[in-house]
DNA sequence: GACTCCCGCCAAAGC
DNA sequence: GCTTTGGCGGGAGTC
């Protein structure tokens, strides 16, 4: 008897005042305990576990036992039991309860009482969630009664009332509960979740919440590593004073909340919480956030200040909660993440997949979610986006004028290049929200495979090996020809949407190497950059609009080639698992991701900054030449039905036949080692940590430089045994992958030669040497991840400056030189304009797990050369980027040198 | 020891 | 003034 008025006594006012005899039926463990501790408290001598005197009630008919509890939760887990249950419960009076539990406490002794309580599990909010959900359909019908009666359900699930609240909170997030009355909500069901969850990403999109995360992120590894306080500052700053931290309530049309109780403390609540931890979801790719990063970001809307342990453990907590409901409902799923400091818990979106453009809802269901209508009226989101933000001004979020350039370049030049219908650059929507005139639903489609093919790694062998012996057989030049794999969830006809992606990461790739996003060009091209921890910060910070060179998406063999062999890897401290897009390779390259010595990288990373010039060179011959125009439309009509390439189809002339037979050939040498790339030992051991000294290197190429030189894939597409003459096997493995994703490349022109470098490949006047780059162990080192080969469209106001390597290059297989007449390098070319995203940069902390474990090519040091901070800026301002030579000799060669990417100095060394 | 998250205190808002 | 809501954080249970 005391015990039970210990219970009543530790209950909250609220089950004092109104529900008298349910907290009698909650029987937690701790009031188990406490009872416990005040019979000891109050009775010294007594007994705390012996069995209390039994009392002379009746016994119940029905005595508990230890697995009535259980029963109970069983039924409520089932409507038919639970109904059937309830009703007797709720016949039975309260004496009889309080008799019911008395006798079990009566004949079980306190760790049997105490095994009889529902175990923490079982009484957890996402379980109650579920019995919850149990009470009502999915989609609600008028003819059924959909109001609840907190109280009621309170009841009849046995809770408190305010475990409702928590759970009709979160439903109410999502539109799937609107508050009626006092007391009394209307249950909607999941008809409005589509809508919801549009105008989620949308908001979310427009709230730069991929920024966010890419800030925090950024924080995250500047402060682990304490590198540059000033700037953590700056970061906090940024995103304390984030214009979003007041952002409220999302609403939906005619589904305002009628009380104002919602909004009075809408600031912290859980349902603002809960539809912030969603945007993230739906921002985020691959789509898997990460307590920590979800809680900073809402506590750094709320007040980046005033951050502390506390308010970080209670917007945890209040996180789990809202974690708990979303699981129940199927959204998401929990996951762990790896870092290097142990594994992190976090959240895998599992919920439809949303897409923000018009017709645009796709809804891939869960098992308990029905499509919802395919199509949302674009107004309907519209005032959606206006109800979300009634009051902010600030909410209207310009592009950066930047990327204002670079789209309508790229839009002209599609309208150029690309004129067939299946054209990849519609398929590679563009992710980032800055970039949101190019609609996104292609971006999304990544994502959809996303778990079909994590931790496949066994199917991407195969499917490499696929490729393989595709690129063999294949007569076409350009990479994008390569048979893709068949990739489960690509339902589009053409075949970019999922090719075309960055390379993602596995979602759950926990390397240390941070495998960053690049936010994707209009015109489609992904980019994937894996940070290293220790590195993250550096590029990102001055240079937020580097891209990485495009890596052909045409397979994952070959991503997965650049990565393990050639250190593709691009690092960048922004970004995380934002823009990048869920891609089948994604999870490949992060499971089968090899260590690779930071010197191979290195040299490519610096072959393709000087690549950047040479593309920019190219670009502006190219608006002098007509040729590079009909050779780019040569490339593009490869892969597409000549009906539907409009400028390029009238102009394939001989020499363009015998550039394609040129294509023909180095492709089959390139298939060839292709093949022994594929061949070598790839550790798929994601979980290998890399020392800060085992950096991944990648280059990190201006967004315009990776769309330019679509139009020699053709020539670039080889690969060659014989350029690789005294690598040994490996290395020539690293160099065929380095020249297959160079050259396969749409922006193969990008890629950094000189007139040396030429002269000693045999390839078509354009071999890229492995550059050997010694990173310093704080140094950055970003590798192209993914092409969208199809993204052809090259921004002719970026093109400038190209270099006498490309030149060349261009020239020889436009037929206008012979092979092996060298122009000299045009030293003019120093800067080469690029256009700068800063705010695009992704960062995916998830998929970390990038560095390779290969020996690398072995690094031929010669000269040195220093590149500054503003290699990805021009003089003129954001758009632009210093050449790697700005500060070499003149020429327009890097051998060797010093690369320095914002405060991180990386030493190049050429073979 | 860290992670989870249940539990209920208690204050704001509603009626 | 009572009730309803729900922010919040202690601390127990779990891993």
């Amino acid at each position: 008897m005391q015990q039970a008025g210990g219970e009543m006594g530790t209950g909250d006012k609220e089950n004092h005042s109104s529900e008298p005899y349910r907290s009698v039926l909650k029987t937690p463990l701790k009031q188990a305990a406490t009872s416990h501790s005040v019979l000891t408290e109050i009775q010294p001598d007594c007994q705390p576990l012996t069995t209390p005197p039994k009392p002379k009630e009746i016994l119940p008919a029905d005595p508990w036992t230890p697995t009535s509890n259980l029963k109970i939760l069983i039924s409520a887990a089932s409507p038919e039991i639970r109904n059937r249950e309830q009703r007797r419960e709720l016949s039975n009076s309260t004496s009889e309860v309080l008799q019911a539990k008395h006798c079990l406490q009566e004949h079980l002794s306190g760790d049997e009482y105490e095994k009889s309580q529902p175990s923490r599990k079982e009484k957890s909010l996402g379980l109650l969630c579920h019995k919850f959900l149990a009470r009502y359909p999915d989609y609600s019908s008028t003819a059924e009664n959909n109001y609840i009666c907190l109280d009621e359900v309170a009841e009849e699930l046995n809770v408190e009332r305010r475990r409702i609240y928590d759970i009709v909170n979160v439903l109410e997030s999502l539109h799937m509960v609107s508050r009626l009355a006092k007391n009394k909500y209307v249950w909607h069901g999941r008809h409005n979740l589509s809508k919801t969850l549009q105008a989620l990403k949308k908001v979310g999109e427009d709230n730069k919440y991929t920024q966010q995360i890419q800030m925090i992120k950024k924080r995250e590894y500047e402060h682990e590593f304490d590198f540059d306080g000033e700037r953590n500052e700056e970061m906090a700053r940024s995103l304390g004073s984030n214009e979003h931290s007041e952002m409220s309530f999302v609403e939906l049309p005619g589904m305002e909340f009628r009380a104002a109780s919602v909004n009075s403390r809408k600031d912290k609540s859980l349902r603002v919480m809960s539809q912030k931890f969603v945007m993230l979801f739906l921002v985020s790719t691959p789509q898997i956030v990460s307590l920590e990063v979800a809680a900073k970001i809402l506590i750094g809307e709320d007040q980046l200040e005033d951050l502390d342990k506390s308010k970080f453990k209670t917007k945890i907590r209040r996180l789990y909660d809202i974690a708990n409901v979303l699981s129940s409902l199927g959204l998401i799923e929990k996951v762990h993440v790896a870092e290097e400091r142990g594994r992190k818990p976090a959240f895998k979106w599992t919920g439809p997949e949303v897409l923000t453009d018009s017709q645009d809802t796709k809804l891939e269901t869960t098992s308990t979610t029905c499509p919802p209508p395919m199509s949302e009226s674009i107004t309907s989101k519209e005032q959606c986006s206006k109800n979300l933000f009634p009051s902010r001004g600030k909410q209207n979020f310009t592009r950066h004028p930047s990327l204002i350039k670079l789209v309508r370049s790229i839009e002209n030049d599609r309208r150029k290049i690309q004129s067939a219908p299946t054209s990849p650059v519609k398929i590679s929507a563009s992710t980032d929200q800055n970039l949101s005139a190019f609609p996104s639903k292609i971006a999304q489609v990544p994502a959809m495979a996303k778990h079909q093919l994590e931790g496949q790694s066994k199917k991407v062998k195969e499917m490499k090996m696929k490729l393989s012996g595709s690129a063999l057989e294949s007569n076409l030049s350009s990479p994008e020809v390569v048979p893709k794999p068949d990739l489960p969830h690509t339902t589009a006809p053409s075949q970019q949407p999922v090719l075309t992606q960055p390379l993602g990461v596995g979602p759950l790739s926990h390397s240390p190497v941070s495998p960053v996003m690049l936010p994707q060009t209009p015109s489609g091209v992904s980019y994937a950059i894996y940070l290293h921890p220790s590195q993250a910060h550096t590029v990102t910070t001055y240079s937020p609009s580097f891209m990485l060179q495009p890596l052909p998406c045409t397979n994952v063999t070959e991503i997965k080639s650049i990565n393990s062999k050639v250190l593709n890897r691009i690092t960048t401290e922004e970004g995380d698992n934002q823009i990048a897009t869920d891609d089948p390779t994604k999870s490949s390259t992060a499971k089968e991701r090899s260590t690779i010595k930071s010197e191979t990288s290195s040299q490519q990373c610096l072959k393709r900054s000087q690549a950047l010039q040479d593309s920019n060179l190219i670009k502006r011959c190219r608006s002098d030449e007509e040729s590079l125009d009909t050779s780019l439309g040569e490339s593009i009509k490869n892969e597409r039905p000549p009906s539907n390439s409009s400028q390029m189809n009238h102009e394939m002339d001989s020499s363009q036949e015998d550039r394609q037979k040129k294509a023909k050939m180095l492709d089959q040498d390139m298939a060839g080692c292709y093949d022994q790339c594929k061949r070598e030992d790839i550790p798929e051991d994601e979980d290998k940590i890399k020392t800060k000294q085992d950096i991944p290197v990648a280059f990190a190429i201006p967004a315009h430089e990776t769309f330019f030189p679509s139009g020699y894939l053709i020539a670039l597409t080889q690969c060659t045994h014989g350029n690789k003459a005294g690598f040994s096997n490996k290395e020539k493995a690293g160099v065929c992958s380095l020249q297959h994703t160079t050259y396969s490349s749409p922006i193969a022109g990008v890629i950094p030669v000189t007139a040396s470098e030429l002269n000693a490949v045999n390839i078509p006047a354009f071999h890229i040497t492995p550059l050997n780059i010694m990173l310093s162990p704080t140094s950055i080192a970003a590798a192209p991840v993914l092409s969208n080969p199809c993204l052809n469209s090259s921004n002719t106001s970026s093109a400038q400056n190209p270099s006498s390597s490309v030149l060349n290059f261009t020239l020889q297989h436009v037929g206008l030189i012979p092979a092996g007449v060298q122009v000299p390098a045009n030293p003019v070319l120093q800067h080469v304009p690029v256009s700068s995203q800063p705010e695009n940069v992704s960062h995916s902390s998830e998929n970390r797990n990038l560095q390779e474990e290969k020996p690398s090519v072995p690094k031929e040091p010669q000269e040195s050369q220093t590149v500054t901070e503003n290699f990805f800026r021009t003089p003129g301002g954001p758009n632009t980027v210093s050449s790697l030579s700005a500060n070499s000799d003149g020429t327009d060669r890097i051998s060797q040198g010093t690369l320095y990417i914002p405060q991180r100095k990386l030493e190049v060394s050429e073979d």
